[in-house]
RNA sequence: GGGCGUGUAGCUCAGUUGGUCAGAGCGCUGCGUUCACAUCGCAGAGGUCACAAGUUCGAGCCUUGUCACGCCCACCA
């Protein structure tokens, strides 16, 4: 496919229609395409983050995409064949949250399969949610994120990052669910996973089990209740401070400090619970802090994870009274674990309790001690932190419950042995790896009760009386995967067993994304017949799931191949408001991405994310792209009108070597030019592709403020030909060199390029510029940066005497040392040029530094425009 | 409570191993340019490099302490 009819450049900068022929030609052209006959050495693989499909993309994703973008466009031509994925996590709660609420629906796996319904989008949300099917509530999410999905790919193509859509994948697609799943398989083989009864971290919101990882703490304003409890006896009692009185009827035991002497008495004695007369061993225990509240407290089941220990090791029975939608269990007292030496009071009380959310049970119960006297004093108010789950709105409870564990607690050491082994840049982003890992005091939940994810390849057996047998699970055969086993049958059973006494039930829980996203790298992996492996070489991400998606794909390449599962990681920054908060969502949404594309090209968009170092927070500013914009611009000028003096020099051979750049300014100019190119190498080869920027820009504005004001003249004139061969030198290492940042503009000026045959379809498939392309025709930075000193100087005075730059000069005295007036005086007819000398205007006198001493200036000089004006005026 | 990061011109940020490191862009002011580019060029003003002490011939850069901001972690009765 060729790119245009017409090669030459036009007259203006046509920002729309370049980027349109560009994605088109690069489509076509498969120019990002992933050669999987290329060894692990000629291959750069990147571990994409396939981004979260819930609404629309951030300022922020395009931010950090482009950079990992402009980190592949440069191994690309350095080189490599790049295996760049892109992949969509639409498998989770998001997702599930965003289809709830655009067709306002949702989820009752009570019901059977409705094939006639069909989502429809709801702008008033303010019916009730209509319940559908599992299944349909399946199909509804597929839709969405079908959509939403396809908005993603039109944003991050017209941007222009150069995955490979061949590799493209999601994160709830069959292929995905069938690796999803062997990990499961696998990591159970291995002895790796296990399903546990036992209290566990809920959200009664979402009502499913969560994980360490998506706990964060809140501060809440609270209140400490004073309650009086008796002991054993009647003659005695003290006080507790609790800021949960609510789950007094869940009480287990009181403890205090061993070592604290107000409550010495106690210990071994039977503390009556208020309200509920359940009489609880008084037990000392560390547990117990002397300086907190009163330093004696209540351990229920269950108020905290320290509740969830101290009850561990106590042997004592679990009082579950919180259910899984947060609200008050209905239990009866006098029936198994609930005791009391009072039941029917007891029961009288709880009754009241029955159904209420803990928030309404709280109140109910102050009423219900204040009545009965054991309410001490006024409630004190608390701001304490309160664990909740990161999407939620109330607090998390500890729900026991039987869930699948990953069991991380054992891998301690070898985690942190393998976050060590990586390479973090920053470096110190490496801490907050360890600190998390140090930090994990629970195995990692995997399973969600939850719908729209990848199920457990897991059936269980039904007894002859109808009950499951999870101590011997039936697992999937790796031949049947992908599975859903709550619509699959397991191998030797039938549908009809379903249910049924001695047949079987399938388990309807899903795992945690993440679980499914820690598998990126085998995900990519699935989607070719490449012979790769772990390690990759980059993955790239933010710091906020360092704890999260790093910490779980380092851990899943740990305990399937033994192996690190990238040996560098990039953790980009996040885009901040101008008050240096986190870009919040509203102003996210005003500013999207696609607008600011719009506004100022999608090169510009670029240059202003890769300003931004790796690790950086950055405040966002759009003046910036405003500033890219400019350079885009001039980056397009300065090769139009490079090429318009190339075309018209009568020069057709353009092989650029010692024999044809014979001048010794062009010779020296091209040395910095080709030392820029070495410093931007370095740049790259750590990844630091804003340092390579800035060396390739500030060269490239030096190449239009100076050199070509410099060579302009000469260019121009009959002994042309170094002039005009280091001009196309120039240009076409600059054009390679902006082609990582702004693949747009460069890609339109490359393919202008008259002597390009032979070369790739593409400037991103070119090599990129370095030094050794110079070999034999540079000398050194003397006499190129003293004819730019020289001519910043006279410039200056022109200025600074308010008379045009075409002013010519009369007299230039020129301090130098003798080595630089030799050369100034061999080679500087540039100089003459570019300063509007008279001939023989230019003398030098030897000095210890290069300086002007001394200038003279027409001042009988009138421009042609002046001259004119006057004649009009 | 523990850890990490940041603090450099009005704003957003560079400053690699301590010695032209006091910078860039934007903004502001002035001047110029219209035959590559007004999406332009040139120049100017502006900073005790958070503060204090120390190491050193020499510190924005190293050490210690202080302050401010941000982030992460922490059993939060």
């Amino acid at each position: 496919m060729s790119y245009k009819e017409n090669k030459s450049l036009d007259q203006r900068l046509e920002l729309e229609e370049i980027e349109n022929r560009c994605k088109k030609f690069w489509l076509e052209n498969n120019v990002y395409a992933y050669d999987n006959t290329k060894s692990r050495e000629e291959t750069f693989i990147i571990d994409t983050p396939p981004p979260t499909v819930s609404g629309s993309l951030h300022i922020g994703h395009i931010f950090s995409y482009t950079q990992t973008d402009v980190i592949a466009r440069y191994q690309r031509m350095h080189g490599k064949t790049v295996f760049y994925p892109i992949g969509w996590d639409d498998n989770g709660l998001p997702t599930e949250r965003r289809v709830q609420n655009y067709y306002n629906i949702t989820c009752n796996p009570e019901l059977p399969y409705d094939a006639s319904f069909k989502p429809e989008h709801k702008e008033d949300n303010s019916a009730p949610r209509r319940e559908i099917s599992r299944k349909n509530f399946i199909e509804a999410c597929d839709k969405l994120t079908a959509s939403d999905e396809s908005i993603f790919e039109d944003v991050f193509k017209n941007i222009g990052h150069s995955y490979d859509w061949n590799l493209k994948y999601t994160t709830i697609s069959p292929e995905t669910i069938k690796i999803s799943q062997e990990s499961f398989i696998d990591l159970l083989e291995k002895k790796y996973i296990a399903s546990v009864e036992a209290p566990t971290m809920w959200d009664v919101t979402f009502q499913s089990a969560v994980a360490q990882a998506e706990i964060e703490d809140r501060e809440v304003q609270g209140f400490f209740h004073d309650i009086k409890f008796e002991v054993e006896g009647g003659q005695d009692s003290f006080i507790i401070s609790t800021t949960r009185p609510e789950l007094l009827p869940a009480c287990i035991a009181i403890v205090a400090h061993p070592d604290d002497e107000r409550y010495q008495k106690y210990f071994g004695k039977k503390a009556i619970v208020p309200l509920f007369d359940i009489e609880v061993d008084i037990v000392a225990s560390e547990h117990a802090e002397k300086d907190k509240g009163t330093g004696i407290m209540m351990v229920c089941t269950f108020g905290d994870s320290a509740d969830v220990a101290w009850w561990k090791k106590s042997g004592q029975p679990l009082k579950q009274i919180i259910g899984p939608d947060g609200r008050m269990l209905d239990i009866e007292y006098g029936q198994g674990v609930f005791t009391s030496k009072n039941p029917a009071k007891a029961n009288q009380n709880y009754r009241q309790l029955v159904g209420l959310t803990t928030k309404q049970a709280r109140a109910k119960i102050v009423e219900l001690l204040a009545e009965c006297g054991a309410l001490q004093g006024e409630l004190r108010p608390v701001t304490h932190m309160v664990k909740f789950y990161e999407k939620g709105n109330l607090p998390i409870e500890f729900v026991s419950s039987r869930q699948w564990f990953v069991k991380l607690l054992e891998q301690k050491d070898n985690l942190i042995k393998a976050g060590q082994q990586i390479k973090w840049k920053p470096a110190h982003m490496q801490r907050r790896y360890e600190e998390w890992a140090n930090g994990l005091n629970q195995d990692w939940c995997i399973s969600r009760q939850r719908f729209f994810g990848v199920p457990f390849p897991v059936w269980y057996k039904l007894d002859s009386h109808g009950y499951p047998d999870y101590d011997h699970p039936i697992i999937a055969d790796r031949k049947q995967l992908p599975v859903d086993p709550m619509s699959d049958v397991p191998l030797n059973y039938t549908e009809e067993q379903r249910g049924k006494p001695n047949g079987f039930i399938g388990d309807k829980d899903v795992m945690d994304t993440w679980a499914t996203s820690a598998l990126t790298p085998e995900i990519a992996l699935g989607l070719t017949n490449s012979p790769l492996k772990l390690p990759f070489d980059i993955r790239p991400q933010a710091h906020d799931i360092i704890r999260t998606w790093a910490f779980y794909t380092i851990a899943k390449a740990l305990m399937h191949h033994n192996t690190i599962p990238w040996t560098d990681i990039l953790i980009s920054g996040f885009i901040l408001d101008p008050d240096r908060k986190k870009m919040s969502k509203s102003k996210g949404n005003v500013i999207t991405p696609q607008h600011l594309i719009d506004k100022y090209g999608a090169d510009s968009v670029r240059y202003w994310a890769s300003r931004a170092k790796l690790g950086t927070d950055t405040a966002f500013e759009e003046q910036i792209m405003a500033q890219g914009k400019k350079l885009i611009n001039k980056i397009f000028n300065a090769s139009k009108f490079a090429m318009t003096i190339v075309a018209n020099s009568g020069i057709s051979d353009y092989s650029v070597s010692a024999d044809s750049i014979t001048n010794e300014t062009d010779k020296s100019w091209l040395y910095k030019l080709s030392s820029s190119l070495e410093g931007a190498t370095k740049y790259f080869s750590t990844f630091d592709y804003a340092g390579a920027l800035e060396v390739i820009e500030k060269r490239f504005w030096d190449f239009c403020d100076n050199y070509l004001e410099i060579i302009k003249k000469r260019a121009y004139s009959e002994d042309n030909r170094s002039a005009v061969l280091s001009l196309v030198k120039s240009i076409d290492v600059f054009v390679r060199a902006f082609a990582p940042f702004c693949p747009f503009v460069t890609e339109e000026i490359y393919q202008a390029l008259p002597w390009n045959n032979g070369r790739p379809v593409s400037v991103h498939l070119t090599s990129w510029p370095t030094e050794q392309e110079f070999a034999g025709i540079i000398s050194n930075d003397m006499l190129y940066d003293s004819i730019s000193q020289l001519t910043s100087e006279v410039r200056k005075a022109k200025t600074e005497a308010n008379l045009t730059q075409k002013t010519p000069v009369k007299k230039l005295v020129i301090a130098a040392p003798a080595k630089v007036i030799s050369l100034l005086s061999a080679h500087g007819i540039d100089l003459e040029n570019v300063t509007n000398a008279y001939p023989n205007a230019i003398e030098y006198i030897e000095g210890s530094e290069l300086s002007i001493n001394k200038i003279e200036l027409d001042l009988d000089f009138v421009p042609e425009n002046k001259k004119k004006q006057d004649v009009v005026g």
